[in-house]
DNA sequence: CGAATCCTTGAACACCTTCAACAGGGGTGG
DNA sequence: CCACCCCTGTTGAAGGTGTTCAAGGATTCG
């Protein structure tokens, strides 16, 4: 499906949010070094909805950003099943897990227009030979993410099919508030099926527990947009405090 | 529970084999700098079960290696349950997930008598500024770190029990395989209700599933000792191919 | 030896999945 | 522009899987 165009400039995201953009921004890096990590990120064409950004097995050679849009990565299971092992949204890297292995344990693939930015990691760890405080952004970034699936890790453990959607909605509540979007409004990009996969759960229970929260008041939903009406008690539900990305 | 002495020096691991050390070794580090290196890390005393290495909330300073034993981290969840996020074992880090946030996100105690390595993470950066294969290598860690995560949420967003602590079982074998230990035979550090909880699953469920593998003839339990007698069949029921930490 | 903890097993119930049918939208082609 | 079709999402009913509650056995440690 694709989505009108106010909604995608809706979506685009300004580069002193992103991420990326991260990586020079706080720390004091000069006006000259900023410029050599610019000279080498790839701004990539807009990808429609339901391209491959990388596929498992691929070699890795770069880090993503997502700039506009957003991306599901997911395995194959032995039996030929999909398993979803995330969303990345506006500002959020992929590829971060290949960097070890040279290969792409996932794939990536978009789930709107999606629009990227490249950085060749090869030419980024050069750079940062010469600029440390670009390493030190990136163990930063890094740790970040790696925080952030601890406390997917903590939702997925927790039994109750309503922890789990209640987690992921917050979640989602707070990464969009993180890049400037509204954290009580926001339009699923992901299918029901993809949220049951990620979360360990029936694409019928999704749906029944949207039902459901509606019904006590949490938030309205209407297809892919959701409005939390009450964020507090939708928290409380997750079983968890506020804890962004 | 103490073990006998036999078994903790079966546990003690070599330097060569540790992840710290993998800073160096791999990636043409000199002796010089290797021993530079050496010089800012901490070897702490043995610590007891039961013990914390740290505190949700307590101030990062340093990045922790296990030695030998195991430590398992949680977190507390609104209505004061704890959460299990994760086991480490010897030659694996802690610490990761708070360099970002300058305070640890979870508490770390020890599951046995356990001695951990540790390095002050701001002398490693400065050192790293002269070593940039220090930064590099530190990048393909937490790379593997993350690839992990990834593979954990793979295994937790899966339905059905079995594959869980099948996931589990084949996870744990992985790891001590990529150090040198068995993969078929390993002591299980950790209780019924530690793997329940991390599994989202009750402890008396995986204590049925413990039982119900033994009947099939996938291994051989007894109490925390596991023997794995059909790798090959836990492989394919955990549904994953074989990916190691 | 006794207490405490950990693990196991049993039975009833709740929750979630599965199977099935249907509704609603969006996109395509006439 | 409308009709049709396909895909996604919703809802219902039945069945299965895992939890909960409960009790008993095993191991460790003071």
């Amino acid at each position: 499906m694709s989505r009108v165009p106010a909604e995608i400039a809706r979506l685009k995201i300004q580069c002193k949010d992103c991420t990326l953009f991260q990586l020079c921004l706080p720390v004091g890096v000069g006006a000259a070094d900023l410029e050599l990590l610019d000279r080498i990120i790839k701004r990539r064409r807009m990808l429609p909805r339901g391209e491959h950004l990388f596929r498992v097995g691929d070699p890795f050679n770069a880090i993503y950003a997502v700039r506009s849009g957003s991306i599901k990565t997911y395995t194959m299971v032995e039996d030929g099943r999909v398993q979803v092992t995330g969303f990345h949204l506006p500002g959020e890297l992929l590829g971060l897990d290949a960097i070890n292995v040279d290969r792409h344990p996932c794939s990536a693939r978009t789930l709107e227009a999606t629009s990227v930015c490249e950085v060749p990691f090869d030419r980024f760890e050069e750079l940062s030979r010469q600029v440390p405080a670009l390493a030190r952004q990136m163990f930063r970034i890094m740790s970040k993410e790696i925080l952030h699936d601890h406390d997917m890790l903590t939702q997925l453990g927790r039994q109750s099919s309503e922890h789990r959607l209640a987690g992921f909605l917050v979640n989602l509540s707070e990464r969009y508030g993180a890049r400037g979007f509204s954290r009580r409004e926001y339009n699923l990009s992901m299918s029901r099926t993809d949220i049951g996969n990620y979360l360990g759960l029936a694409e019928e229970t999704v749906s029944r527990l949207f039902t459901r929260f509606q019904e006590q008041g949490l938030l309205q939903v209407t297809r892919k947009h959701v409005r939390i009406t009450d964020l507090e008690r939708l928290h409380s539900l997750a079983g968890l405090g506020a804890r962004g990305r």
